[in-house]
DNA sequence: GCCGGTTGATACAGTTGGTTACAATTTCCT
DNA sequence: AGGAAATTGTAACCAACTGTATCAACCGGC
């Protein structure tokens, strides 16, 4: 981290983006910005991003929403954006797991303050410490998936290659457990994506899967189909962390 | 897949219920009401809802006791009235696990919005936290159902495949035993729908569960017919809890 | 550019489950 | 008791849903 922080304004409104990137860049930081949830995706894929500026207020997903995104798939620090008098946002948005927020209106100075702020604390404190018990290995009915490494073995101690997208569907699933999830959910889980209409590509994404852990991928024990509802991974899952401190090589995720 | 969703509003009030129950229904959601703790856990046995609407200020129970318990008991998102002012309640509220709450005196557009995006949330993420206590095996009459799995094993061992609605509709009874339940109530917990006039669905369902779990389907042990009523699950239903594996906190530290 | 591997789209076959229709059963009413 | 009406059981049908083979686009590495 010897060069600037890289800072991912998003927000729906142009002026508020281009002000603040404008403003961000002018005190010496790397700027992008967004106007949306895919946008910011798209970005997190392709960029290191090392802190997050998040509008609530937001058509389609809203900045909460993408908040719990972001912890959800992501390492990175997140400030929120709220309207004056949301406080309900304000708390809910720190519950979610914010870092920091601020109410609009600003002065541009202070968000520059809470951003140095919080990169400070995060840079201190690598969130890797925060996130409590991120397992490292997940075992499930005697397979055992090396999360830092991507590597399945199975059963007989076989390495079991996984390819980008069957890793990310697996771990999907293993997270949770017994959890009937929805196309659509899988589908913005895996890859952050909105369902088209005639969508199949998570049931041809559970196939291969299958076929790769399934004894009988004709009557699946693990991944169990919901008609109607989607599928949901049956098998125990059990976690095991271990306290290497250890720099995400996880978050890369297929650029 | 989703059709409308189910809402139940809990206050002592009669006026705000009707009031809210008719703004609600108007507006496209299904609603159910209770005037208090007991009735609301009678309704969460025998409907399938979605979110509850619950007032802080009740005698008896009060709101955080029963927002409590339901966090604690069911995966259901929770929005809290409380008075104005009582900021102290809100900040509980949410830390007990509000998803949102409301200042009295509000406008029902309000709450409106602050449903849909609650809905909106909790159905494009699903919470990873699990009812604790959930049991893990029930048995009846010597078969036993591994919920987790979704397999059902029977007296001889042998593994009867069950589609998702025989399942569904299984696990409906195993849950309430020796209750009386309607084709209404049961089509609304298996599969969240509402009765067509001549619907004969559950019926359908009925049969085909018979034909696999009753030794002479004819003359059915277990699912019993309650003429008029509905149905009865008969057999004396045992559950095993096992302790639970994996508490996989991805859960956010409160800050 | 070529090659192996990956992934989404498409097509088609196999399943599931809601609907319908009708038979069987129970209730109710003379 | 006899018969009509209401209720329930279930076979059969078919639309909707799911599994997966196949193909095409794409990507990274030589």
């Amino acid at each position: 981290m010897e060069q600037s922080a890289h800072i991912l304004v998003v927000d729906d409104h142009r002026d508020i983006r281009e002000l603040l990137s404008k403003y961000l860049s002018k005190n010496g930081f790397r700027v992008s910005d967004a106007d949306g949830g895919a946008k910011m995706r798209q970005i997190l894929k392709t960029a290191a991003i090392d802190l997050i500026v998040l509008d609530v207020m937001m058509p389609g997903e809203d900045g909460l929403t993408l908040c719990r995104y972001v912890r959800e798939n992501e390492n990175i620090p997140v400030i929120l954006l709220t309207a004056l008098g949301e406080e309900t946002d304000r708390i809910i948005g720190l519950e979610i797991g914010a870092d920091d927020y601020l109410t609009k209106p600003f002065n541009p100075r202070e968000l520059l303050a809470r951003i140095k702020s919080v990169l400070r604390r995060s840079q201190s404190m690598p969130r890797e410490a925060q996130k409590p018990d991120e397992p490292e290995e997940l075992t499930f009915d005697d397979w055992t998936l090396y999360v830092h490494q991507r590597e399945l073995v199975s059963p007989d101690g076989v390495t079991v290659p996984l390819s980008a997208a069957d890793y990310r569907l697996l771990i999907t699933f293993l997270k949770r457990p017994t959890m009937v999830l929805s196309r659509d959910q899988l589908l913005d889980l895996t890859s952050g994506r909105t369902a088209q209409i005639f969508d199949r590509s998570i049931d041809n994404q559970v196939s291969r899967l299958r076929k790769k852990i399934e004894e009988d991928p004709k009557t699946p024990k693990m991944i169990k189909t919901v008609r109607g509802g989607g599928y949901v991974f049956t098998a125990r899952v059990t976690g095991k962390v271990e306290d290497a401190p250890f720099d995400h090589a996880d978050e890369e995720d297929a650029s």
